[in-house]
DNA sequence: CGCTACATTGAAAAACTTCAACAGAGGTGG
DNA sequence: CCACCTCTGTTGAAGTTTTTCAATGTAGCG
């Protein structure tokens, strides 16, 4: 599908050049030349990026840019300064806005169309990205992966099976395409501990790239997999070639961090009851089921507990009927009690 | 410094032709053709990359990319195989064995260049990294960034001072020139829990660069501090036109996940008083220095405990002489007792 | 049927936190 | 300069939470 641009710009002749340009590259041009104009417009036509101009009558590109971050609908829309205003102060100014990019007039044809590009580009990534809405995911579809690491071989893992081992070297990063598969760590008492656990379409098994660092933890599948192996190499030049993967990892890297370190707030002062269900309840969201099968064990290293406590803790939401119980799994029946436990 | 590259190639013709090419490009080229030859070679003028043919007599291509990555000085010399061998298998078995790239005969003269240029600039970015050895450490020279974030305005924050607060909108990621930073959370009672503690030339402040998600934690200044703003347009822009900064990136965030990690585990089952050790050994690490300057309450909520239980616990380790404390400071003694503890 | 692995319960012990009281440094205002 | 206030550090004792050890139960499998 073509994209479709919106250009807001007061010059006549410079307006006509760039729409020019843009149509010459296939893109879909609609033209304003004044803010008031370009905002009718975009309520109309939702385009999928708008180049404005700053000083204009009516509303100037500040302006403009203004009532898009209010609007829902044109919230995400990437929007371009062009202007031959240089002054720091302004580029600043636009950039706390939330412009995308600026483009200093003049300017060569490519410099436009390259900005444009990657633009829509990461608009596009971040509509990919977007399925489940707020709640940390660490899916990244095959699709966006595929270009980089079609043809690579599957690997088959039995239920059980290890991936890699604390203290192995680091050589690959890996796909999962269908499975479970659980990354821990033990204490020097061999206490384990579960960082997490990973389903279907997940990217995991992250080193340094730049050095040569050896795994800290353990990964053991939960049932039988297929994973891809994709050497660090490979990854490193996917990442070089590819700057929405780049984008795309960057992202993904960060929500883990958040996620963890909300882990570490909870493990830090939480009660056992607090951790439980608050594990539980990742857990309902991530799987998307009530019903969330896991041993005793893992789901006692998964929070962080000693196995018994966590069979206590289970038969006092039992009781509360906050949760039912079988041996292989616990449904959850009072979401709401569940989630605002303690 | 012009880089030297070593090109270990059977055939006359193609090795003459190669290094006419690099040559031109103004690398110092040696050749060699065959694996001894250029080992003897390697091991005398160190060089800068290696592009190493495969089928050869006496050692071939595997066999020398195996002696480089055992031998310590070589061990991490980019290494880019050049062969008209295009069999899946072979391709994998030489990224196995730890090549960067691997170039297949016929090539482009782009190719060749774009790929040795690509990995000696990973390989700089690596030293460039290495100054502190194995340690985790956010520090990002200002030199790297410089060129991305130069002429931005410096912002002076006085000590005790918000930079930001959970639940703000994240805008910027910030870079701190000078002074000491701490970002934590509070949980629901208000009992805070310091995620991380930065000082002189640290990136932090990180949140997706896609979604416009808040913080989720708080960051103040534990004294006087200089930082700049970086928007996150202008870091999405320097991350995607920039390769070695968006793998130094991703490097970074991958480090700071395996420590979160750690920090987990010990969390989950240490006793208090090998968390106390644990955390004092690593703000020695990190500071440099035995003296290590910190409020009571602050060392407390970076353990994750009570500060009285804190209180007590230093007081054993200095009935221990294994540290010595002040009202400001706690002095490690014995550094070899305080890592070993329980 | 018996073995194995996981699940459950009880009771005692250990580890931490909380509350409360007090001490001392450092700053402030009269 | 002193009295006073406030903030941080320290200690004691009681109370709570969690772990540990040990014993028992139970589903599933060859």
């Amino acid at each position: 599908m073509t994209a479709k641009i919106l250009l807001i710009e007061a010059s006549d002749d410079l307006r006509e050049n760039t729409a020019a340009i843009l149509e010459l590259a296939n893109y879909k041009v609609h033209t304003a030349k004044n803010g008031r104009e370009g905002i009718e417009i975009a309520l109309n036509i939702k385009p999928d990026l708008v180049i404005s101009d700053i000083p204009m009558t009516e509303i100037d590109g500040y302006g403009v840019l203004q009532i898009f971050r209010k609007n829902e609908e044109l919230q995400m829309t990437p929007f371009i300064f062009m202007s031959a205003k240089t002054k720091h102060s302004d580029v600043r100014k636009g950039m706390d806005l939330g412009a995308s990019d600026y483009i200093t007039i003049p300017f060569y044809n490519s410099e436009l169309l390259s900005a444009v590009e990657s633009r829509l580009n990461i608009a596009k990534s971040y509509k990919e990205n977007k399925n489940t809405q707020g709640k940390f995911n660490e899916k990244i579809e095959l699709e966006n992966l595929d270009m980089f690491f079609k043809n690579k071989e599957k690997f088959n893992y039995k239920n059980g099976a290890s991936i890699y081992c604390e203290g192995n070297n680091s050589n690959y990063v890996y796909y999962l395409i269908k499975g479970k598969v659980k990354t821990f760590r033990n204490n020097e008492y061999g206490k384990e501990f579960i960082t997490s656990i990973f389903k279907n379409k997940s990217l995991f098994g992250f080193t340094s790239l730049l050095e040569n660092m050896p795994y800290i933890e353990n990964a053991v599948t939960l049932e039988n997999s297929i994973l891809l192996k994709i050497t660090k190499s490979e990854f490193l030049n996917a990442i070089i070639k590819n700057d929405y993967l780049a984008v795309r990892i960057v992202d993904l890297l960060v929500k883990k961090l958040d996620y963890l370190k909300s882990q570490l707030i909870h493990l830090a002062y939480d009660s056992v009851r607090k951790k439980t269900a608050e594990t539980l309840y990742e857990l309902y969201l991530d799987g998307g089921s009530d019903i969330i099968e896991i041993s005793r064990s893992n789901l006692a290293s998964l929070v962080g507990i000693a196995k018994e406590t966590l069979i206590r803790t289970l038969t006092e939401l039992k009781e509360e009927n906050i949760i039912k119980t079988n041996r292989k799994a616990v449904k959850i029946i009072n979401h709401k009690k569940l989630k605002n436990i303690k």
